[in-house]
DNA sequence: TTGTATGCGTTATCAT
DNA sequence: ATGATAACGCATACAA
C-alpha cells in the first residue's frame, strides 16, 4: 500500500486475516451474517485503523444505486430559486445522497454537457426545476434515463409534480389589497407561458369575481427579473389611470417594481399599494418595505427531494403534490394601505 | 436486452459485429489504432441507434478519473456566495465536469454526509469556499481524500488558494468617501475571525493612513448578515457623535445599515455616506440606491475551478491567485456624497 | 486491422 | 462461522 493510496477491501480483509466477503459483510453490518464477536471487532478495528473507506464506485458498479441526485435549477441568480435549491439539497443530504448540480439553461444548450450528467450510472434520478422554456427539451432526456420529478411544472406530465399553492396565494394577496379597499388591482405577471405565473392569475381572477370585480381584471405581463417589473410599471405609467393596488407576480420583479415608482416619484402606499408573492431577506430593506405572501419554497424543494427518493427507494405511488403546509402566510409591511381614491 | 435496460459496450460489439475492444477505441476516439473507414462507421452507427450511453461508473472504476468535482459552499442565503458557486458551477461544466454541491455547514456537522461526499472514487477535486468556522475541520478530510482549492481564504496554506483584491475594494471604497470630503469613516467589518473582513479593513486602514486620517480609524465588528448590519448601526447610535461615512465589508450587511439608517430617521446620504464592497441586483432597489465597488465573483469561482482542474489533470503548479482582473470597480448610485460636516 | 484476457473494488451466491 | 468465486461495464496490454 503506497503512501497516498488508500486500503481496500482486500487490504482490510488480508491484514484481519479473514476473506474480503466476510469483511465486507461485517462492515456492512449485514444482519444475515453470523461471526464471532471477536472476529467482528477486529475487522472494524483494523478498518478503522487504516482509515478505510468503502470505494462509491465500485460498489455502485456492483449494486444498481449511486447514492446521487441531479438537481438541474434555472435562475440561481433569484434568491427564490435559490431556496428551493437550498430544500432539496438538505432533504437529499439527510437522506444519505449526494447531489450534482446542474444549470437547466445550460444543460439545454449544450449536448456534451448534457450527456456528461446524465451519463449511465451517474445519478439514481433528478429533480427538475427549470424555465418553462428548457423543460420539455430537457425533461425527455431525462426521463429516458432516469426517474424524475418536475418541481413548479403543471400536474398531468408524464412524471410526478410537485408545487406550492400558488392560486392560494394569490388569493391571500388580492384579499389583503380588497380588504384595504382596492377596488382597481392589476396582477403584474410573469413571462407569457409560465404556468407558476398563470396559476397565481388564476387565483387573482378568482378573487377579483367572488367580490363582483370580474370586471376589473387587469394583467401585465412582465417576467421575473426586476428590470421586468420595472417595464411594466413604465407601462402602466403611460394610461390615463393607475390601478391602485398591485399583485406582483414574484418578488424580484416587485423590487423594480417598488424602484419604478420611486424614481417616478409616486408614493406606496399612499398612491399605489403593493404586494407580492414569496418572501425573502431582501424585502423588508427595499425602497418600501414589501408586503408578500409567504410560500414554503424550502419545504417545496425538499418535498421533490422525499418524492423521488420515495421513488428511487420502491416506495409511494405519490404522484403529484400541492404544498398545503405550511400554508401560504401573509407578512404585513410597509407597501400596503388603504386605498385614497374610490 | 431488456425494455429499459441500456445497451452496454458488449452490446454494441456483438450487434457491430466486432470485439468490445475496438468498439471501446472507435467510440472514444483512440488516436493509436488503425481501423477501415467501413468498420469506424458501423461501430459508430450501432452505437447511434442502440441509444448507447457509456456507464460512468465502470469508466471511473477502470481508470481513475470520476469527472465530477465538489463544491462544498457556505452561506447560499446570500446572493453573494450563489455568485461564486455560479462561477464555479459553469467553469467545472464548460470544462466536462459534474459538481456535487455540498453545505459547509452540514458537511462539517454531519459525518455520515461528509463521508458520503468523500467516498473513495467520487471526486476528483474539491473547491472549498467556507464560513472561517468550518474550514479547518473540512479541509483536512478534504485533502487527505482529493485535492482541493480554497476560496477566499488566507495563502499559506497546505492547498492552493483563490481569492479577490480585498484590500484593493476597500482601498478604492475609503478613497471615494476622501474625495467626497469625508474625514470620519468607519468600517463595519464582518464577523471577528473572518480573513476576508480583515483583508478589507487593512485596505481602510492603509488608506486612512495614507491621508494622515491613522488616529481617524474606527472598526465595528458586525457580520455579513442584514441584521448585523442594523445592529451595527445601533451600537453607532447610542455614540454622541455619528462618522460621517461608512464602508460596510459586505453587501448584505449593507442593507440592514441603511434600513437602520431609515427607521431611525437619518438621511442617507444627506446624514452619512454609505458605501458596500459586492455589487448585486439588489442594491438599486434598497431603500437608497446603494453605491458599492463591484468585485468579480464569478470570475472568482471560475478561476477556483480553472486551477483545481489544472491540478487534477497535471498541469500547472500555481499555488495561490489574487484575481486583479478585471479590477474593482466603483459602482455609483446614491447612498454616498459630499459631507455636509467637517 | 482486430480480438482476448485481465483487473478496477465490491457484494451476492454458493459452498465448506 | 467463514471462504472462494463470479459479475457489474469498461479500457488497456498484449496477442494474432
Amino acid at each position: 500500500m503506497s503512501a497516498g493510496a488508500r486500503p481496500t477491501l482486500r487490504d482490510v480483509a488480508t491484514q484481519a486475516g479473514v476473506s474480503p466477503a466476510i469483511a465486507s459483510r461485517v462492515l456492512n453490518a449485514d444482519p444475515t451474517v453470523r461471526v464471532r464477536e471477536e472476529t467482528r471487532e477486529r475487522i472494524q478495528g483494523v478498518a478503522k485503523d487504516m482509515g478505510y473507506v468503502p470505494h462509491s464506485v465500485a460498489r455502485s458498479l456492483r449494486g444498481a444505486r449511486t447514492g446521487a441526485i441531479g438537481l438541474v435549477m434555472h435562475g440561481l441568480d433569484s434568491p427564490i430559486n435559490v431556496d428551493v435549491l437550498a430544500g432539496a439539497q438538505a432533504a437529499c443530504a439527510r437522506a444519505g445522497y449526494v447531489t450534482l448540480l446542474a444549470d437547466a439553461e445550460q444543460l439545454a444548450g449544450d449536448h456534451s454537457q448534457l450527456s456528461a450528467f446524465l451519463a449511465r450510472g451517474r445519478l439514481d434520478g433528478v429533480i427538475l426545476h427549470s424555465g418553462y422554456g428548457e423543460e420539455d427539451r430537457l425533461l425527455e432526456a431525462i426521463t429516458s434515463s432516469v426517474p424524475a420529478v418536475l418541481v413548479n411544472s403543471e400536474d398531468g406530465r408524464p412524471v410526478p409534480t410537485v408545487r406550492v399553492d400558488d392560486a392560494a396565494a394569490a388569493r391571500l394577496a388580492t384579499e389583503h389589497l380588497i380588504e384595504l379597499g382596492h377596488r382597481e388591482i392589476a396582477y403584474i405577471a410573469g413571462p407569457e407561458g409560465s404556468q407558476t405565473s398563470d396559476r397565481r392569475e388564476a387565483g387573482y381572477r378568482d378573487t377579483l369575481a367572488r367580490h363582483d370585480l370580474g370586471g376589473a381584471v387587469d394583467v401585465v405581463h412582465a417576467g421575473w427579473s426586476a428590470g421586468a417589473g420595472t417595464t411594466a410599471v413604465h407601462e402602466l405609467l403611460r394610461r390615463p389611470t393607475l390601478p391602485t393596488g398591485l399583485v406582483v407576480a414574484n418578488a424580484v420583479a416587485a423590487s423594480g417594481v417598488l424602484s419604478a415608482f420611486r424614481d417616478a416619484g409616486l408614493a406606496v402606499p399612499g398612491q399605489v399599494s403593493v404586494i407580492t408573492i414569496h418572501d425573502s431577506w431582501f424585502l423588508q430593506h427595499l425602497s418600501v418595505a414589501l408586503t408578500a405572501v409567504r410560500l414554503p419554497l424550502q419545504v417545496l424543494g425538499a418535498t421533490a427531494a422525499d418524492l423521488l427518493i420515495d421513488t428511487i427507494e420502491g416506495r409511494s405511488p405519490v404522484r403529484d403534490v400541492a404544498i398545503t403546509e405550511p400554508a401560504p402566510e401573509l407578512v404585513l409591511r410597509r407597501s400596503t394601505g388603504p386605498t385614497s381614491r374610490r
